[in-house]
DNA sequence: CATGAATGAGTATTCATTCAT
DNA sequence: CATGAATGAATACTCATTCAT
């Protein structure tokens, strides 16, 4: 008896699944050159060939697993902004950020990784921007909403820190404070108004 | 009649010094793994095999190219501090730092690639977290000196400000404002003394 | 649908077998270090790069090649001593070895050149060794039960004897008077009891 | 003041020698693909291009090492004759190998080890049975002189018996007992007549 | 959908040989 | 005579990818 054409689909999403989610532990362990296609499937479970019945090559793999991540970002971003109150918005974003972070650290070390080398992508490239600049628009417009006189320099500069506490946290998830840090930073951004 | 000791040392020194410069730009544009031995020497303009007389294995030319970053820093660090007044070191130290980034940008995205990656090769991992934490301990002690409640955790946001402004000026040297973000970041350190 | 395991294990029992056979032909002939691992492929019928599913390196599939032989001498050797008579054992394994080498002269040849050369593999010299005792020793304890005078001299004697006539018998195959030198030898050693 | 013509000689011939018992230690060590140019040149203390100044090639080396060999040989075996009496040149012979082998294993090792292997020069091959067949051809004659009912078989033996106790020795110096050894081969040979 | 044997181009590395000095 | 920097072809080995089953 044949399988019936939903159970395949079930099959198929979840070793497509099982796949990127290891490609995203090894891409981020070792960089992506360094990954090979077989160790990706051996630790998905399934045979090296049956990638290419998921995946038509490395490269599109890694496509799935920016995907995969952006997907993630905007789902959080989406939440938050809409769960926030005016002007909380860019508490809120950061807040998330920071729970996401301290739940995945493979996910934002790969996140970063990519990100630092545009060389391996260039389509990449771009998207990455994309986020980036977003964020930091969100940012600017609180400030100017909030009174700031330079909004533009100010959002650069809660980017900055927000980019640099991440990745301080990834080198050394045990010792870093990222709790005290946290509020520190939020304690500097335009606050939520509450009704 | 053979070269000279001294000739011979020179041609090594010359060498050896384009291989490194070579793959330090290669290492930060493509990253390790997907740079080949072939491409550094062809960029330094020798054949293939001669980068065995001056480096046992790819590797060890990583080692090299650490090394190199290292002593750059160290001898930038030194020398500005060295120069600098009571109570001023953090802001001397930090001017440094955006001189050189401005000064050469492939430097800069290697240390943070090779860092980020510590699968590579984890002898690295250590050197990197002692120039990290050095730096932090520095601020820390200008904090304290200055009187603030929290030296410890300051450090640690001065130095994410820090980190996050190099990665976002990585990004995107062209626009970035490193200028107007780097007196914004200036203005909230410690400040020197003079007598 | 895949393969079933069986008829992967018989493809792999068949390739392994063709690799380590055409690994002894070409050792034989050129030595270890000049063969290369293309020309083993290239005999075998199989890519360059299939090897590398059979045996980790070069030098694993000489530990093959190694097992190969020892496998076919003890096999050759132990049906011997069990189908002859008391005291006729070195009779019975002096001409199984003559037979052996009448049939597969590759095989003899890289059986000495391997041993008369430790540095390839230090591993493999201590097994040679090993071999040569167990014969030497039959011998002896054959001479001893014989009689004679000194069986360990004579046991020394009788295996230069041995060793020397293979060694002649493979450099000149075609004018070597094999079969005349095995009765001469013969006639010298203990002789079999026949109830 | 530049060498005279004398002491450039003696320099040419110093260095010549140097590296060729170099190579006979190394090519017999490691044998000649193992074995590179640059260790024998190290091991002889001189530059790897000088080398190229005294032979045209590894292969000529080859050569070179071999012509020693063979001279060494040569002179043993022709001063063994001149002084041995009537009948006596087998044992006289033998004695000389037996002597020569103890004295310098890397040579027999050597020596062995190039003749089981010609396919590392063709050219050696057609020399090395030329110096067997002359010792065996006389231990032929001194057979047939002494009335041998097969002094043909009995020279083939003879040989076997000679060329594998050079061969266990080289493989066990430390513990074959080449004194005895030798003793009772020469008891089977013709003996000398003494007048 | 699934397997793993098979391929071949590509990689780091070695080494005989050349040559400017 | 002597050096050692330099070359480039060759080698062991890897890996993304294909394909018969």
């Amino acid at each position: 008896m044949p399988r019936t054409h939903q159970q395949n689909e079930e099959i198929r999403a979840a070793t497509r699944t099982a796949v990127v989610q290891s490609a995203i532990r090894l891409f981020a362990q070792n960089g992506y050159a360094a990954t090979t296609t077989r160790a990706i499937a051996r630790e998905a479970g399934i045979s090296a060939g049956l990638m290419y019945h998921y995946f038509d090559s490395k490269e599109s793999l890694l496509r799935a697993v920016f995907d995969h991540i952006m997907a993630i970002l905007n789902e959080a971003f989406t939440a938050a902004m809409l769960a926030s109150p005016p002007n909380g918005q860019t508490a809120a974003v950061l807040r998330t950020i920071f729970t996401l972070l301290a739940g995945d650290a493979p996910f934002w070390t790969l996140f970063y990784a990519l990100r630092s080398q545009p060389a391996i992508t260039p389509l990449l490239a771009e998207a990455f921007c994309e986020v980036t600049d977003q964020l930091r628009l969100l940012f600017e417009a609180q400030y100017r909403q909030a009174g700031y006189a330079d909004p533009v320099l100010e959002s650069y500069v809660l980017y900055s820190l927000l980019e640099g506490t991440i990745q301080q946290y990834l080198l050394n998830p045990e010792t870093y404070p990222l709790a005290a840090v946290t509020e520190r930073i939020l304690a500097t951004v335009p606050q939520p108004v509450h009704a």
